[in-house]
DNA sequence: TTGCGGTGAACAAACGATTGCCCTATGTTA
DNA sequence: TAACATAGGGCAATCGTTTGTTCACCGCAA
């Protein structure tokens, strides 16, 4: 139905090329007003667009960005997403959505087929440690950029945040209120966030001379149904833990559950912190403290970076790290304020 | 970097349409075992997998679908999204994801491109009444579907629930718990959902002979700050209503938000019904009542048809209509028990 | 010997655009 | 008047597949 430029060029008399070039603007091209003007207006009445996939083909660009995620539900990755397409849509890109809910071979799926489409990149949020899709990824020199969570440390381009520090900073603020038994939900030790984030709430027990309680650390990934399940389990112990530190705001959501089933008041019972600062966050009741990282720019910047690869051709293992910060509410707290704890938002040294 | 059908062909001695046959597994064809055990190994080392860009260009289609929505971030679309992928992924589609804001220079922009790239179907779930937009989607003769709002009534293909019947079934629900001045937080008058709600709204209140009263139906939009405005001028009202039904749960947790800064309880000094039955519906404290939709089947009922419409090559406006059901939660009850009331979901006799 | 049928593959024309190069008038200069 | 520059476009290859058609060869029967 779309016209093309065979058609436009019988019915403007002249040669497809020249009608192609007269659409592009080719700078070097010679041509009489007269015909110009017919072509032109020809081009504006039948509203011309050149079908994309005859360029692609011969230009060997599709102008698509691949997203991969676990799920789109989750207020994280929805956050993320905007961020991403907000960068992308600007430069004329369009963005591929794949959600894997964590299952490798899901994400391999996608992930061929989206390079036999050719997208020019792509984005991966759900990858896990020496994860072999990145490999591929490498191998078939495909641009792209892991965001969040990454596979092997420094080798690839990445945005995240500091999850050490993150996870240290909200541990420090449950020791400062006097908390001693500590508990975590905990990430998969298979996803760096998981691993980084038990090592912050480990050295913050360790630099305040609190023994650890291998007891209180369980395995929640990183979603509600599991944060319930494990708080439900760490609940149940005889010396149950006063405050716990989720790996992520959906795990502490579902901890709030959790704690709701045992009668337990938040935080007089029990104090609680997250880690991501989704919007949820803070409409809970009472809000839930929690690490702040800029989920949005995660993503445009995410998007930046794949474009600068994209356009310059250079795949440089380039990073960007932020230094994420603490925001306390209601969750760890007798006050109701939201305050901000913590150093300022802004690069870490390492981009 | 990907291996070509021309290379595979010069490796194995063959013209690359031999190949190509192998490779598609051509029935009709005659080929000596040894070629064929030849060309299949090379195929397997290499990985072989067509250019979906070169295939697209001549077969024609992308086996890409675009799905058009306000904002992924709203959990409305964001579990619409999922239902969409479900139905699509199994088929060999992935899918653009697009976001307009509500903004219909947007949502024109992104239907162009979506255009020039040949997707094989749209879904558009971001359409206001009368919508250019769709006419110019029939008029391109692009396979398309419509949910949850409608252009204009009846003419398109479309997925969503009885708008009219949901809001009314709320409303009746707040009459019953003996309300009588019952606020409306409205859609716009631009958008099918918010003219049938506000239209369900105002025919429980004639059913039941109370009078509408015009100061209590203020225009919030469809997202949680829309809710909270409207809300907090409805409360500062010199009769506020001592309940209100919220075209849409996002403008629902807005009306909390309002109803907290003014110190009022839930249910007891303000009544709080939704609509769509969002997850987060059901983690608010207390529990809103809402009306259900099954969002997830909204997308991957649109899926089907639109894979259908574009498989048989019929432009059929194929209408499913499913019909909600009330869930009554603690924002409108005493009892904190959730309960079911309505009729049972089903499909309407509309398919 | 001629003809025929069947094998096993090659040939070539699309799909729609882009782009380096070539060609033909016309006017200009030596 | 011959050589040449320039303007104004046309030609054709190419991107990687798909698919209808053709072709060469071989064995066999008439």
């Amino acid at each position: 139905m779309p016209v093309t430029l065979k058609e436009l060029a019988a019915r403007a008399q002249v040669h497809p090329s020249t009608v192609s070039r007269v659409a592009n603007n080719d700078p070097g091209l010679r041509i009489a007003a007269t015909t110009r003007t017919r072509i032109e207006a020809l081009l504006r009445e039948t509203e011309y667009r050149p079908n994309g996939v005859a360029r692609g083909l011969k230009l060997r660009q599709t102008l698509v960005l691949a997203v991969v995620i676990p799920d789109i539900t989750n207020p994280f990755f929805a956050a993320m997403f905007r961020g991403i397409e907000d960068g992308a849509t600007p430069r004329g890109y369009q963005v591929l959505l794949c959600n894997t809910d964590g299952i490798p071979e899901r994400q391999r799926a996608h992930l061929h087929s989206l390079a036999a489409r050719r997208v020019d990149g792509v984005i991966l949020a759900s990858t896990f440690l020496k994860d072999p899709a990145v490999r591929w990824l490498r191998h078939q020199r495909t641009p792209y950029v892991l965001v969040n969570r990454f596979s092997e440390d420094g080798v690839d381009p990445f945005v995240g945040s500091d999850d050490v520090m993150g996870a240290t900073l909200a541990t420090q603020h449950l020791i400062g209120l006097g908390h001693v038994r500590i508990g975590h939900l905990a990430g998969q030790p298979t996803v760096s966030t998981g691993v980084l984030r038990r090592k912050g709430y480990l050295s913050a027990l360790a630099e305040a001379e609190i023994l650890a309680d291998p007891a209180l650390i369980v395995e929640s990934g990183f979603v509600e149904e599991g944060g319930a399940q494990a708080m439900d389990s760490l609940l149940s112990l005889n010396h149950p833990p006063t405050a716990v530190f989720a790996v992520t705001d959906m795990a502490a959501v579902g901890a709030y559950g959790a704690a709701r089933k045992h009668g337990l008041h938040i935080p007089d019972d029990l104090a609680i912190v997250g880690y991501n600062d989704i919007p949820l966050a803070g409409r809970l009741i009472p809000g839930l403290s929690t690490v702040h990282v800029p989920i949005h720019e995660f993503g445009s910047v995410a998007a930046r970076i794949l474009l600068e690869q994209i356009e310059t051709g250079v795949l440089t293992p380039r990073r960007v790290v932020f230094a994420p910060q603490l925001v306390v509410r209601g969750s760890s707290h007798a006050g109701a304020d939201e305050q901000l704890v913590g150093r300022s938002a802004q690069r870490s040294p390492a981009e």
